[in-house]
DNA sequence: GCGAACAACTTGACGTGTCAACGAATAATG
DNA sequence: CATTATTCGTTGACACGTCAAGTTGTTCGC
């Protein structure tokens, strides 16, 4: 009699406080999904390494990073899983390390050279990937899209709730 | 004395070729995990579910789904993972099941008393963070970004390589 | 209705992401 | 120097995400 179609009328009116599609967060975790689903396919068709594994090697190959701490910083990945991921590279042969002269600490990191190979190997296809996405725009919606990103990023680290 | 500096020149332009900050998966990456970070964080400190947990809630309570292939679908979620979830879900009681009488093999969720009153709870200060998020963004640069992201979900799906 | 195809959900395996405690080496302070 | 503090990296624990195979129930064609 009273719940014939609003069960709860307190809390019914949610889908007009929360249209779903609009919410910033969920769009976010949406689109990273596919596009993570996207880009593993890509990697585990032609025959090559994880997704986060891809990661590591790309920081590697752009010379900006060659000890752990430094593709930690560059790519704000967390230090453990570099860890084994980079051990698992090595494992696979795709990696040396050799350890600093200076600081017994530091694992100096070196690309072999089937490691070079599979980076050569995969790069177009990723380039062609990455212009495929952000194809669908100009250059001053690309320009305007990463200053969006640039703005959230900075307001996703300080929140004093 | 072949290789003092130059260890493969075929290489070495890729931090020309991929300046890093400028690939948008990475872009989106980093900043998913920071906001995702931030959420669990806040659904951690005021007693609450973890994130995964928290998003099935959403979107049972905006009242768009009552069956977890429904769920499935319209949050882009793994059928598997949100089985287990569901479990959880009822084993703390937030969420009650009932096997579909047209169909045994569909549970109908409900959110029990419990569930919407731990929502209700929350909203309020999911909701601040969503302001806190998109705050930065005028009317019209948020109608923008959120084209944007319309325009990548569409991409993302299609991939003929 | 019987068997094959299909659909909703479950389960297991594995990779990824995050956090915190730990060990070893180096740097800083007295 | 010797003690203390830092830093680089390793390891364990656990939640999250993804994939594929398996179960049970329904539907379709014959």
């Amino acid at each position: 009699m009273s719940d014939n179609k609003n069960q709860d009328p307190g809390l019914n009116d949610l889908s007009y406080m929360y249209p779903l599609a609009s919410v910033l967060t969920y769009r976010l975790s949406k689109l990273q999904a596919r596009l993570n689903a996207q880009a593993a396919d890509l990697l585990r068709r032609y025959g090559a390494v994880p997704l986060a594994h891809w990661r590591v090697l790309m920081v590697l190959s752009s010379g900006l990073a060659t000890t752990q701490k430094e593709i930690v910083e560059i790519a704000a990945f967390d230090k453990g899983q570099v860890s084994r991921i980079v051990d698992k590279l090595i494992e696979q042969e795709l990696l040396v390390s050799d350890i600093d002269i200076d600081d017994k600490r530091i694992r100096k990191l070196k690309l072999t050279a089937s490691g070079k190979l599979m980076i050569a190997r995969l790069i177009p296809l990723m380039q062609q990937r990455q212009e495929h996405l952000v194809g669908v725009f100009s250059e001053a919606e690309k320009k305007q899209l990463f200053e969006f990103l640039d703005r959230l990023d900075e307001v996703s680290g300080k929140m004093s709730v």
